[in-house]
DNA sequence: GTAGGGTTAG
């Protein structure tokens, strides 16, 4: 064949295929017909191919290769990376357009526009924002409600107005960015009188209104206005449900879920996760097994679902299933963060090990979620070291990955470092959470380091944080530990709130360490109240009347514990033999 | 212009 350029040109007005185009491509390279990649990159732009890394190296090949650069081409490939949400490479190559001497097209400046306010890259947004009047699209539409919508996502509602208040013409579209400005800022009232002045309302106007108030919790009013909603999208429906589930309402989000005329498959994950944020592991999975088409973000909210309900096998199972050949959907780093979560639970490092490989070899990037989640393995597997590159390496250090690193040193025996990272994360104004002083008091608790524990759990109320019950837990297994069972049992009194099982364990274990009949009767009556099925609250009290040489109390409870179906405790065997 | 999945808890 020897194509010539009549019959390049012929073909690239049809429709071609993605592998047809390529095909294409290097005949028109080989015979110089260099105005002819126009076309071939307009065909790549508007067709309806699926967004794909080659795609996208493909459209900055012939990009690169453009004798003469054009304005039109380069505005087109704007506008395609920002409707893929390549986001960064929209505005980068906004910028390259830019220093090529080009005038970008209006799409072309909205779409920057639209990548900046998406990425909130407030310098790169104002910086375009000073160059439409240069550029002469003041009286552009959708420009300005590019600009609309810039400034609303930045939270900067003044220029939003001002800009909108200053447009010439308004379509719905500039209402409704307007519109979520104020919703999103959390200024109902504005954004009520701004929807109240809408001249055409579309679904979208009436779907920022249901979820603004659904996201402020007010599901009533969310209620009251879908239900006047004239024609309801899959937007509208999911909203509802959206709120319902932030507002942990799972079974009003199942009527809403159950209501719909047609789902998707937000829809679905949505719903998982409702059930899985109030440990409803059966209905998720049940959800997820009605559900056909599956894509990844699927796999994820039920991986997810499984991973923080401590079921960490269903997790790896289900991740397993989704790498099969005939499933075949590639994980990703969500996927990724979830499963090493579950095998911390496991305390599973070889998988680690190999997550870290799939990553390399599969291109996933090691962000600062997977380095906190692989941290917390780490650590857990007691590979300290490890651990400390990796929390080295992050980009930012968020509280998250602070108490990942303290809890890690804690369970480590590194009471010092751990007191340490705590200084270091304050004095970097990263404010600590309840999980932060967990890992801390465990860090102390450890160590036997009664003053700084007790000083720390103190000191919670600074940072305003009420200690929970597990808070108290650490705190009254320290001080039994240390055998200030005095203290221990005044630090429960003291309690605001009903202390769990796990409390009175903390005091039941210290009493058996130092052999108190008395404390150890009243921690284990209940201990027995609020966990009747646990046989190990049992045998620590059966070993206390044991050490206290009390055997008609220790052979009572003995019965007990055979009346219950607990199985024989190995230790009374010399017992029944003498 | 509206919508979904991730990391820390003796």
């Amino acid at each position: 064949m020897n194509p010539n350029g009549q019959n390049l040109r012929f073909l690239l007005e049809k429709s071609l295929t993605l592998k047809q185009l390529k095909q294409v491509h290097a005949p028109i390279i080989s015979n110089g017909l260099h105005h002819l990649q126009i076309l071939l990159l307009r065909q790549v732009l508007h067709s309806d191919f699926t967004f794909s890394a080659a795609t996208a190296r493909y459209v900055h090949l012939i990009l690169h290769n453009l004798k003469n650069p054009d304005a039109f081409s380069w505005s087109c490939a704007i506008r395609y990376f920002s409707l893929h949400s390549q986001y960064e490479t929209a505005f980068s190559l906004y910028l390259k357009i830019k220093r090529l001497g080009l005038c970008p097209s209006s799409f072309a400046v909205s779409s920057a526009l639209r990548a900046c306010a998406r990425i909130l890259n407030e310098l790169g947004g104002i910086s375009i924002h000073a160059q439409v009047y240069k550029f002469g699209f003041c009286g552009c539409v959708y420009v300005q409600t590019a600009l609309v919508d810039l400034y609303s996502k930045l939270g900067d509602m003044k220029t939003a107005r001002k800009v909108f208040d200053g447009m010439p013409e308004k379509n719905v579209v500039s209402w409704n960015s307007v519109l979520s400005g104020y919703m999103k800022s959390g200024d109902m009232e504005e954004a009520q009188v701004v929807f109240d002045e809408i001249p055409n309302k579309d679904v979208v106007s009436w779907n920022s209104m249901v979820s603004g108030y659904a996201r402020m919790g007010n599901m009533d009013k969310a209620y009251f206005l879908f239900q006047q909603i004239p024609q309801r999208s899959l937007a509208s429906w999911n909203a509802m449900i959206s709120g319902y589930v932030e507002c942990e309402r799972v079974e009003s989000a199942r009527g809403i879920f159950d209501a719909m005329p047609l789902r998707n498959n937000v829809s679905w994950i949505m719903m998982i996760s409702g059930y899985s944020k109030c440990g409803n592991v059966e209905s998720a999975r049940q959800l997820f097994d009605q559900m056909r088409e599956r894509d990844v973000l699927l796999f994820n909210a039920m991986i997810a679902c499984y991973a923080r309900n401590s079921q960490p096998k269903e997790a790896i199972e289900l991740f397993n299933q989704m790498l099969k050949l005939e499933v075949n959907i590639q994980p990703n780093e969500m996927t990724l963060a979830s499963v090493i979560s579950a095998s911390s639970q496991l305390g599973d490092m070889k998988f680690g090990l190999w997550a870290e490989f799939y990553m390399s070899e599969h291109g996933i990037e090691l962000d600062d979620h997977l380095a906190t989640a692989l941290v917390d393995l780490y650590t857990k597997c007691g590979d300290i070291d490890r651990a400390y590159k990796l929390f080295h390496g992050l980009k930012k250090r968020d509280v998250v990955a602070y108490s990942a690193m303290i809890l890690g040193c804690g369970i480590n025996g590194k009471a010092v470092e751990a007191t340490k990272l705590f200084e270091e994360m304050v004095n970097a104004d990263i404010c600590p959470n309840v999980v932060t002083y967990t890992g801390l008091l465990t860090a102390y608790n450890h160590a036997g380091l009664v003053e700084e524990g007790y000083r720390c759990f103190n000191s919670m109320n600074e940072h305003g944080l009420e200690p929970s019950g597990d808070h108290y837990g650490i705190m009254v297994d320290l001080l039994g530990r240390a055998g200030q069972l005095d203290k221990a049992v005044e630090l429960i009194r003291s309690m605001p709130m009903q202390p769990q099982a796990g409390v009175w364990g903390a005091l039941l274990l210290a009493c058996s360490l130092h052999n108190n009949v008395e404390l150890g009767e009243t921690a284990a009556r209940n201990c027995f109240k609020l966990e009747p099925d646990k046989s190990g609250y049992y045998a620590l009290l059966a070993n206390i009347y044991a050490s206290a040489a009390r055997w008609d109390d220790e052979r009572r409870l003995r019965k007990v514990m055979e009346k219950k179906g607990f199985a024989k405790i190995p230790g009374c065997s010399w017992m029944d033999s003498m």
